[in-house]
DNA sequence: GTACAGCCTGTAGCGACTACAGACTCAACA
DNA sequence: TGTTGAGTCTGTAGTCGCTACAGGCTGTAC
């Protein structure tokens, strides 16, 4: 390590808790900016690539695609943070998250419907199997 | 079409509701068993492929993977078509979507609160992106 | 005969990773 | 100094469940 202050891939890992693989594929993917290279052609890393990576698992566990991570990380770099851009984003997309728990809830409704009017296991005609349709 | 009965791809995927690409995803990978052909090579199909893919998409519907899907067809064409299996197979599959509606309707909090707190466009420091972490 | 819809195969792309293989580097210890 | 073992590198391929072509054949209607 030839800097003060710079780390390698896996104390960046560590520290945010993405896994190396994932960051170099952000890497790839020109999600992250391409890192430093030691001498030998290790990453280095500084605290600033800590909260830019901690700023993108944030928003990868809100549910947000890397496209909106993409522009979120470009609005948040904009002097002045406004509000503008980002709002709509994150509206989209909790749109989504809400069309997708209404998916889910109807899925847990009949699932666990179909799940209690089984039997213990010797019953013919069962009758998850049987909400599914016959086969002929 | 020399035999009576029997339709090609596309009734089948009218009458199912499965996109014709996907019912040949499907067959290639052993989830339907390889379809008759006509002299051409046209794949033909008879009520019962109907019947089987209606049971695979609506398992499909109820979230469940191909191969849970590939598990209760093989359940279904026994003859005692019992619970046993089927419903150890929807029980795990409900615990997963379980699972997912804990975390969707916690993202569903957050950013509903997040949205909630963003102004109009010109505030600057935007809750949002601040919520997500400074980028230093 | 000539459109045109429908079907065929094979391949590649999507999103968001994950998992190697095979080679290099670095730090610690004997 | 040599050696071990952990860490890192690149590149490629696999995952899941489709979807979208390209380029060619077939079937039907006019």
């Amino acid at each position: 390590m030839p800097t003060k202050d710079a780390f390698a891939i896996g104390a960046l890992s560590e520290e945010t808790g993405v896994n190396i693989e994932t960051i170099r594929y952000y890497e790839r993917i020109g999600l992250l900016r391409k890192a430093a290279r030691s001498a030998a052609g290790y990453r280095l890393y500084r605290a600033g690539d800590v909260a830019r990576l901690c700023f993108v698992r944030r928003a990868r566990d809100l549910g947000f695609s890397l496209e909106d991570v993409r522009r979120l990380l470009a609005l948040a770099d904009r002097e002045s943070r406004s509000c503008e851009g980002a709002k709509e984003i994150a509206e989209a997309h909790l749109e989504e998250v809400r069309a997708k728990l209404v998916d889910l809830r109807q899925m847990e409704r009949v699932l666990a419907a179909t799940v209690k009017a089984c039997g213990r296991g010797a019953v013919p005609d069962c009758p998850l199997l049987g909400s599914l349709g016959r086969l002929t």
